[in-house]
DNA sequence: TATCCGCGTTAGCATGGGCTAATCCCGCGG
DNA sequence: CCGCGGGATTAGCCCATGCTAACGCGGATA
């Protein structure tokens, strides 16, 4: 019984999310994946006929042990293929996730490692996020969202957040302004509304709280 | 309504079976796609509602005009995907139709021009078969099977038979025999059974007649 | 307290893509 | 002329994946 691409979909969405912290349940998935929530009830069954997740009384989705090393397979997959479809055919920064997201349900376990081991074990994806079996044991609690920096902080910015990637639109914004992984900012002030005014790179940019939250950074 | 996997699967069989001018019915593809026959008769009952084929009244199978452009665009990818795997990442030549065989599914129309853009627009795919856009028009007329060669002939391996990129054995035996196009042999004898008495690079190899018949020359 | 909102499930349905068993049809050979 | 073999279809079934409509439930709020 080898995983359907739907199911592999799913596993990912809760694999992500549970990284969040956002809490998983089903009304939640069925955002995510765009699908109605009966959807997710029937496939949410069968995942735990087979074993990949669990339910418990509160409702909340966990994966199993068998479903997160799945996952951690896929999450590993999809993002060596960013990197690769950078660096070997120069498509976008902010296109790559959505081609990743279909090829990562075809490419065999074995091209996946030769990926890897042409791109040199990237650590994280090009939007930031860790690449699982290749990244080092970094001390995560050090990372937190640029709309908890105070003003005046110096940050740099470590990864996109979750739901960043499937937003064309935002990661087209990111990648113009130039808000991507390893960069350097100031947090200049922080307006009533919530609007960050930042300085990178000599420039001044504002962000409102919504674009402030799906970025994570640590203190530079 | 975009193709699925399954329907795409269909439409490449055709197409295959139509170059090798193989007589396309529902028995013969239930063989290639190895599933049972009213499946087939099915499947093609809705790729013919949808436009993509017509059957005529001697059950024969054929594409439309706009099923045709896109087993071509398969095709295309295919083995484009198939000499990249080679070319970029160190594949064997005998694995990767496999790979090729999921990916074709998944890799966009424009990831399709960058990896064509990037080979070079080879004209052919790894096994020698023409890659649909890239290649010319090249007198095929003058290739034959190499089945039908005479004693004392001397020829041009030019590609391998639709079937035989099927078949993960006979791809790993021309491999080790190095019967792969290009490469230049002299048909020494023909046995009484079939079975094809072959020098190349000095080194006697004798094929029987189904494996001669998976090889396509032309007179060198 | 009464209500409503968010959430989940149930019921009922559709489609794609599979299967086996049985039947049917056509042409060829004894 | 009968039968057989190959091929196609019919009938009947299964599962995964989607949907809407309707109902139920529990907590927050007016």
């Amino acid at each position: 019984m080898p995983l359907t691409s739907t199911t592999e979909d799913y596993l990912l969405a809760i694999y992500g999310m549970r990284a969040e912290a956002e809490p998983v349940i089903n009304a939640r998935l069925a955002e995510r994946l765009h699908v109605a929530a009966p959807t997710v009830s029937a496939t949410l069954d069968r995942l735990t006929r087979d074993g990949h997740v669990w339910i418990d009384d509160r409702r909340q989705v966990f994966l199993t042990l068998g479903g997160e090393r799945v996952a951690e397979r896929l999450a590993r997959r999809h993002r060596l293929i960013e990197h690769w479809l950078i660096r070997t055919l120069g498509m976008g920064w902010a296109e790559v996730h959505e081609e990743a997201d279909r090829l990562e349900h075809s490419v065999s376990e074995e091209l996946t490692e030769r990926i890897s081991a042409s791109l040199g074990h990237p650590a994280t994806c090009p939007h930031g996020l860790p690449i699982p079996g290749n990244y080092p044991e970094t001390d995560v609690a050090q990372f937190f969202s640029l709309s908890r920096a105070e003003p005046g902080q110096t940050v740099r910015i470590v990864r996109l957040s979750e739901p960043a990637e499937d937003d064309g639109e935002l990661l087209r914004y990111f990648e113009e302004k130039q808000l991507v992984p390893g960069h350097i900012m100031t947090v200049m002030e922080i307006t009533p509304s919530g609007s960050m005014v930042l300085e990178l790179d000599g420039e001044t940019v504002v962000v409102d709280e919504r674009v402030a939250s799906n970025l994570w950074v640590m203190a530079a």
